[in-house]
RNA sequence: GGGCUGUUAGCUCAAUGGUAGAGCAGUGGCCUUUUAAGCCAUUGGUUCUGGGUUCGAGUCCCAGGCAGCCCA
């Protein structure tokens, strides 16, 4: 819509409106339920906010489906209901309207003996209004639960019309665009949402059962820490200083472990200045959480129980059905090194060649990798990972010992120095969590930062920045801790079956539109 | 960033290069147990935008917007 018919439609007189000539048919149908509007407020408040509901409409069936005819009418049960009419079906002095409620939906059935000139009234409201009802419980001829209404008021007029009732929103773009038509319309929608809040909660009672404090660090950063990333920039106008949207708030919750918190998460958004796919959206919640007096290998536990424990609580099952596939939750999680991996996947491919760094950029190149020339052999292994092995991990793996040089907060491996102890998981192909035994040697994690300046300054736009002050912490001492990060959005995608990462965002990033 | 597909009434969708249609919603009428209620009548269109080809373009061509999917 152009902002000058927006203004029109606005500017529209609630009263003495024409409606017709030469508008939308959208125009003519909000000019139709804004005059209804004008005879609502010519006739008293038109926005009543006295009405009481007791009962919703799950609660309703849940208690009463069991109920037969005769014992509704042997024990009446009076409730007041409220909620938006999505179907009204008038059949002369009687009528049936569907209410949706935050439950469910729940019958109204009217009759002009019973309502009079609220009945009347009922007939000139439309779907979409928002209504309360007062009546008694019974069961129709064809055995649905319904509210025979006694009492009968609009809450709210609602002057856009909703989409067709059986179809729904079906168009991407405005399920996206407007969620709450989408919210309105699609149950299956609601209920991903709802899933999504129990998960979350259910993650947060696991960390909270064992100690964890949960705690929230910044999210507008003098420097963009603790990932490779582009972040974001703004300004801050009373200090005159640019800051950074997080990347990722692991040098905070770092500094919390050094402070004695030695078990904190959180759960949070992070910003990342990438392009959009179905899998990336800039904004993106992520869980992290740090534990001191532990390595990475009790963190792959505890995040095999935390996956497990997920699923049975939020879907009552240890199997994960995602786009056709199934996910077993319940048998322990293989686990391999980056390099076992490869060259499982790999037949081809030579151990020894694998960790030579000339034959390694070859092998590269092979698989149609452009190295780049700075790129040592851990970066070339891990992309040679990525590339041939990363999709075809479908069930549940953690993938160990990655290279030090792709690492740059990780502990390097006792037996290993080039490797650290991390260790990234993958369900259906994509990266779900990354954690590792931390570096806590102040100096080393220095000579790390001073690198990634380097290749900062050398173009690398995702290499770190030197942070002093979280060095100056680790100089403090950082005890022996692991941590994890674990994506969210992804999570809910798996346990949501959704094929695309706006399907689990209630408002997810789109471009903007002419005139809005 | 590249490729493919889509874009027609508020919504869901039709329409050999030849008069833009249906269902739902809306409006008027009938109808006191329907449930995608039904029946009769009826309103509603810058076919995403801008060019081009053609006697004639929703349809063909070019450019662009937005979206979805695949790839980098």
């Amino acid at each position: 819509m152009t902002p000058e018919a927006e203004h029109n439609e606005q500017s529209a007189g609630p009263a003495g409106h024409d409606p017709g000539a030469g508008e939308s048919t959208e125009q003519m149908l909000i000019a139709q339920r804004r005059e209804k509007l004008a005879q609502l407020r010519a006739a008293g408040q038109a926005y009543p906010n006295d009405f009481r509901r007791d009962a919703l409409a799950a609660e309703l069936h849940a208690a009463h489906d069991a109920h037969d005819s005769d014992w509704l009418e042997a024990n009446p049960q009076p409730v007041s209901v409220a909620g938006r009419m999505l179907a009204k079906r008038v059949m002369g002095k009687a009528s049936f309207a569907q209410l949706q409620d935050m439950s469910g939906r729940i019958q109204l059935f009217l009759q002009r003996d019973a309502l009079g000139e609220a009945y009347q009234a009922f007939k000139g409201w439309d779907v979409g209004d928002i209504l309360g009802a007062t009546g008694t419980l019974f069961r129709t001829r064809t055995g649905e639960l319904s509210v025979r209404v006694e009492r009968l008021r609009l809450l709210t007029k609602s002057l856009r019309p909703l989409p067709e009732k059986y179809h729904g929103l079906t168009d991407q773009e405005q399920r996206y665009r407007q969620r709450y038509v989408d919210l309105i319309m699609n149950p299956q929608s609601a209920e991903v949402f709802r899933v999504r809040s129990r998960m979350i909660r259910q993650i947060r009672s696991f960390f909270d059962a064992r100690g964890f404090l949960e705690v929230e660090t910044p999210m507008m950063q003098p420097l963009a820490g603790g990932a490779a990333a582009r972040p974001f920039i703004t300004h801050h106008n009373a200090l005159d200083m640019p800051l950074y949207l997080r990347i990722a708030p692991e040098l905070y919750l770092k500094r919390l472990v050094v402070g004695g918190f030695e078990q904190v998460y959180e759960i949070n958004r992070n910003f990342r200045n990438e392009g959009l796919s179905t899998r990336h959206n800039p904004e993106f919640t992520m869980l992290e959480f740090y534990q001191a007096y532990v390595d990475h290998h009790a963190l792959m536990d505890l995040t095999e129980g935390l996956l497990r424990e997920l699923a049975q609580s939020v879907l009552g099952t240890s199997t994960l059905t995602y786009q056709g596939e199934h996910y077993d939750l319940a048998r322990p999680f293989a686990r391999l090194t980056v390099n076992q991996a490869i060259l499982a996947h790999n037949p081809q491919i030579d151990a020894a060649a694998l960790d030579d760094p000339a034959a390694a950029r070859t092998l590269a190149e092979g698989l149609g990798i452009a190295p780049q020339a700075v790129w040592g052999l851990g970066k070339l292994q891990v992309e040679i990972f990525e590339k041939t092995v990363e999709h075809r991990l479908r069930q549940p793996t953690f993938i160990t010992a990655y290279p030090l040089e792709v690492s740059p907060l990780a502990r390097p491996s006792d037996a290993e120095p080039t490797l650290t102890d991390r260790f990234e998981l993958f369900i259906g192909g994509r990266e779900i969590a990354n954690g590792f035994s931390e570096l806590n040697d102040a100096e080393d994690q220095a000579a790390r930062f001073r690198r990634q300046a380097e290749q900062k300054a050398a173009g690398d736009e995702e290499a770190m920045h030197y942070d002093a002050d979280y060095v100056r912490a680790l100089e403090y001492g950082l005890p022996p801790t692991a941590g994890e990060g674990i994506g969210i959005d992804r999570l809910v995608m798996l346990f949501t079956d959704q094929p695309s990462i706006r399907d689990v965002l209630l408002f997810p990033l789109l471009r903007q539109r002419d005139g809005g």
